[in-house]
Formats: structure tokens, C-alpha cells, sequence
RNA sequence: GGCCCGUUCGUCUAGGGGUUAGGACAGCAGAUUUUCAUUCUGUAAACAGGGGUUCGAUUCCCCUACGGGCUACCA
């Protein structure tokens, strides 16, 4: 078997999708299982495509996801250059080539030409007009013109493409690893262009040229490229060359709805398409990502994993190596998916928790300093140890500001409810002055001089706790009250509680 | 339209000729919690339809329906 090497090649028209980190994941780890390589190329044939940023995005992307290339565009390589453009050169030789062996042929039909012919074929109800075996016979190309008109117009540098020569009456069949055998009749394949008359390849020739001289092993790519899969392997068989093995992944689909997911679904139905935000540099409209909405990359790609590919036993949560050893590309399922924003949510909440404080602690700190509060890292820590249970982001910790500030204004609603002018204020200042005579303030020490407290007054939880709570946050929500007491310190407690009586009375 | 691919709870999926068709997310209901959240328990929820093959089909085959992809000198 041949050494496994894998490449993901994506064009730089835009940002990468979910979509296309999901096949760069598979790649990956397909590699990775296998002792490969994993290359990075980029396929940026098209000229009139070409998006500024979308290279450095499509890398930068990876590299949040942690799905890092071991060759190729940014990362160097035995085979580089990867990035098409660069490769120019190479490609006519092999276009030539194929002419000369018969398996190719100029034409010099202009677009317009072709275009007319479609328009025409259309309103004579043949919708599908392809340059193909038969029609060809009737079109201006090396194979229809005189030898010498046809060296005359190269030579004259007329305008030309190198075009496939489908044969006729073949079968095209070739095992995709996950749909099994793939059969496909040439009579429907047309002549596809190789070589276009800007002097670039088309997608199939650079493709296929690339993956020959990269030597790669096996072709992960998406499904909308099963179609155009037996040009690719006519084009091997055409080269001579060991085609590598095809695995055609389905397409994650919108989660309302059908088609498959675009960018648009995104600022549709409020959740990020993109893994990174993405300013498009022509309208300036802004595409929000996983990242900047507080997603950890681990569990995007863990949410990306598990979409269209399952372990077999119940396992969801993955760590990169755990991911690796499971893989396989046989498990991976048939059907497109239906991308589900709460699943990825829920895999957020999973590895939040999973997170050991020190660190949450590290990215609170930066969100803190932002929002003007600047704490100790065990300040922090205590923090994200008080709110991690009910946040699904990072962000979610920060909700209240009262764990960093009195509060500014009292839930108007819970005032209403709870609060009785006079009667209140006094139970509260007497709880304040019992608060005030511990001498350790600990989350304990409170509890049993609040259940001291109660006893005392002959009261019950509800006619006490509430009222402080409403104090020392200014809402009926959030973690225990003495637990947030005992973050803040004795002092702070003291001030917000006469602080608090002043303002409500 | 043509060609190709697909179809198990609402969603992601496991399973596979004889199963109580399993799990997770979301939903619903209880319990715990001073509150919210968490947690726990429970609950509802699926083999697209029709023909075969077979003792038996959700599983294998065919057809239909539905969904998707492709049908450019785009990738």
C-alpha cells in the first residue's frame, strides 16, 4: 500500500466554511491514523475568483482548529510549491501531453460560440447541450479543422482550450470507500476543458496533475465532487498513472429546511457558518465565527467529528487523540446532516466543564480587564469556579456583574415582590450586624450563622434569603448567596447591605 | 429535464434477517435547589411507501416517492 497522504485543497473565494473544516478535519485525522501527511494546497485556477484575505483565513482557520498541515502552502514541502498559481507552468506540458497521445484535443470555440449554442439548444427544448463525443464532430477544434488550419491558428496565437476527449460507450467505475462501487456511463460525460485560454488549468487537470506529482494516496473531498470523480479517473487512466483511492464525504445540510448549508443560513437563523469572522473586503458585511462567539475550538471540531461520522459505541466526547484512534473512514454515514446549532452549544457546556479552573481563569482575565475590572487570577479562578455549572461560554460567567461591583440598580420585579419598605431594611441591617461578627467569613461559617439567624427571628428561608440575595446582587437569580458572599469578602457584604437599605428603603 | 448519491425518533446517530430498535441533543413531567442554572429520575418520539427473496425483513433486491448533488473556459 502506498504511503498515506491526504491533501485538503479548498479555493480562496471566500472563507472556509464548517463544511470545509469538516473535510479538512477527516483528512487530518485520516492521516494521522495512517502515519501520513497532510498537505495544503490551494487551488486558486480561477482568476476572476480570487478573494483577498481568503488564503491567509483558510490557514489561520486550520490552525485555530488545530487541524494543522505537515506540508504545503505556509508550511512548506518536498512538493511546493502548493498554491496552483505558482504551479502554472506545469500543467500545459500535461494537457499536451494528453493531445498527443490522442486522449485530448485543441478547440477554438469561443465562450460566445458556446453560449449561443446553449441558448439555442434550450429553446429547441434540449436543455442540456454538452460539448461532447457526438457534438464535438460538429464544432471548430483539432479534431474537426484541417491539420494545417489548426497549426495555423496556434502559431497565430488564436485563442484555444485543450479540451477531454471522452471516449464512448465506456464504463466508468471506481470504489468510493464510503458508497461502495460508483458507476458511471461516458456517453453522459462531456468534454470537459482542461486548459482554459487564460493559460490556466481548469480544477480537473491541476487536480488531477497535482494529486499524481504530490503523490496523493487517497482524495477526501465532498460529495459535489462525485460527478466530476470519473473525469478524474479517466484522466489517471489517461496518465498512466495509479488513481488514488476516492472517499466522497455527504454535505452538512441546513438545520431548517433542505439544501445543503451556506453562508447565509448563518445571520439567518443566528449561529456562526464560519470558524473565524470574516469581513468580506468587497461589501464589508461581516460573517461572525466560532471563535469570536466564544466557542472552544476542541469542541467545534468535536461537534464537526461527530456530524456524519459515528464511533459505533456511544462515545461523544473526544479527545484529539482518542479522535485519531477511532477514526476510520468506513464509519463515515451516506447521508447528508443536518447541522444542529443546540448539539454544538451543548459540546461548548461539555468542555467548559472540562476545563480545570486555572485556566478558565486565564480567559476570564482578558474579558474582565476589558469590561474594566481588574482581578487577581485566584480571584478569577473563584469566579469560574461559582459560575462554570451554568455557562455554556466562557462569557456566560460574566453575566452578573456582581461578583466585581455593588449593584448598580435592584431588579424591579423582585423588589415589588419581596421587598417591604421599613420591615425589611431593619431585618436586613440586623443580619448585616450578625454577618459583621464572623470572624472567618467562609461560605460554612455564614450558612450556620444564617440558620442561627432564622432560628432566632423564628423565621423561614424563604422570608430572609431572598432579601439578601436582592442586596448583595440586585436580583433573585445566580449562584447561593453566601457563596457569592463569601467570594466578595466580609467588608463589601457590609457595604452592599447598608448601601442597599438606603436606596430601597 | 438528464445523470449520480442518499432515506432509522424533530435533529445527530447505533444496530442489523428473529432486538423491549439503543444512545445523545432538543421537548415534556417530576425530584433536589432560598432563586435561576446545574444535577437526577422518568416520559414521549423512528426503520418513507409498494412489491419481491425468505419460515421470518427495518436489515438483502427491485420499483415509486421524497431529499440532495452535479449538469461553466467555477471550484
Amino acid at each position: 500500500m502506498r504511503k498515506v497522504r491526504v491533501r485538503f485543497a479548498p479555493s480562496p473565494t471566500g472563507p472556509l466554511h464548517m463544511g470545509g473544516v469538516r473535510t479538512a478535519l477527516y483528512n487530518y485525522l485520516f492521516a494521522k491514523k495512517h502515519g501520513g501527511d497532510f498537505l495544503l494546497r490551494i487551488e486558486d485556477t480561477d482568476q476572476t475568483r480570487y478573494v483577498p484575505g481568503a488564503e491567509q483565513y483558510i490557514i489561520d482557520a486550520l490552525k485555530w482548529c488545530g487541524i494543522e498541515p505537515n506540508e504545503g502552502v505556509g508550511y512548506g514541502g518536498d512538493c511546493a510549491p502548493y498554491r496552483q498559481s505558482e504551479r502554472k507552468p506545469m500543467y500545459k506540458p500535461y494537457a499536451e501531453q494528453l493531445v498527443e497521445k490522442g486522449w485530448a484535443y485543441y478547440a477554438f470555440d469561443t465562450s460566445e460560440d458556446l453560449e449561443n449554442i446553449r441558448k439555442q439548444a434550450e429553446l429547441a427544448k434540449m436543455p442540456n447541450w454538452q460539448y461532447n463525443s457526438i457534438s464535438r464532430m460538429t464544432m471548430k477544434n483539432s479534431l474537426t479543422l484541417p491539420s494545417d488550419e489548426v497549426q495555423r491558428r496556434l502559431s497565430a496565437g488564436d485563442p484555444y482550450v485543450i479540451r477531454f476527449k471522452m471516449p464512448r460507450n465506456e464504463e466508468v467505475r471506481f470504489q468510493d470507500l464510503i458508497r461502495g462501487w460508483v458507476v458511471f456511463s461516458t456517453n453522459e460525460l462531456d468534454d470537459k476543458v482542461l486548459f482554459k485560454s487564460d493559460g490556466m488549468p481548469t480544477y480537473h487537470l491541476a487536480n488531477v496533475v497535482d494529486d499524481m506529482t504530490m503523490n496523493i494516496s487517497h482524495v477526501i473531498r465532498g460529495e459535489e465532487w462525485l460527478p466530476s470523480a470519473p473525469l478524474h479517473v479517466m484522466l489517471y487512466k489517461a496518465f498512466e498513472f495509479e488513481a488514488p483511492l476516492f472517499a466522497h464525504l455527504p454535505l452538512i445540510l441546513k438545520p431548517d429546511g433542505n439544501g445543503k448549508l451556506s453562508k447565509r443560513d448563518g445571520d439567518r437563523l443566528g449561529f456562526p457558518v464560519f470558524p473565524l469572522e470574516w469581513t468580506d473586503p468587497a461589501t464589508g458585511a461581516i460573517s461572525s465565527g466560532y471563535k469570536e462567539n466564544g466557542y472552544f475550538p476542541k469542541a467545534f471540531i468535536n461537534m464537526l467529528l461527530l456530524l456524519g461520522w459515528a464511533p459505533g459505541n456511544n462515545q461523544e466526547i473526544f479527545t484529539e487523540a482518542e479522535m485519531i484512534e477511532a477514526f476510520s473512514i468506513e464509519r463515515i454515514g451516506k447521508s447528508g446532516s443536518k447541522f444542529d446549532p443546540d448539539k454544538t452549544r451543548w459540546f461548548n457546556q461539555q468542555y467548559l466543564r472540562n476545563t480545570p479552573l486555572p485556566e478558565l481563569a486565564d480567559l476570564l482575565l482578558p474579558l474582565l480587564s476589558e469590561k474594566g475590572y481588574e482581578v487577581t487570577h485566584e480571584y478569577a479562578q473563584s469566579v469560574a469556579q461559582l459560575m462554570m455549572e451554568r455557562a455554556v461560554f466562557v462569557q456566560d460567567m460574566l453575566e452578573g456583574d456582581y461578583l466585581f461591583v455593588a449593584p448598580k440598580s435592584f431588579d424591579q420585579e423582585a423588589v415589588a415582590k419581596r421587598w417591604k419598605v421599613g420591615e425589611s431594611g431593619s431585618l436586613m441591617k440586623e443580619w448585616g450586624s450578625v454577618l459583621n461578627g464572623i470572624e472567618e467569613f467562609t461560605v460554612e461559617n455564614i450558612d450556620v450563622a444564617f440558620k442561627q439567624f432564622l432560628a432566632d427571628k423564628g423565621l423561614g428561608m424563604g422570608a430572609v434569603m431572598p432579601l439578601f440575595r436582592l442586596l448583595l446582587t440586585g436580583t433573585l437569580t445566580g449562584p447561593a448567596a453566601a457563596q457569592v458572599a463569601a467570594l466578595i469578602g466580609k467588608e463589601e457584604v457590609i457595604r452592599r447591605i447598608d448601601s442597599g437599605i438606603a436606596q430601597l428603603g
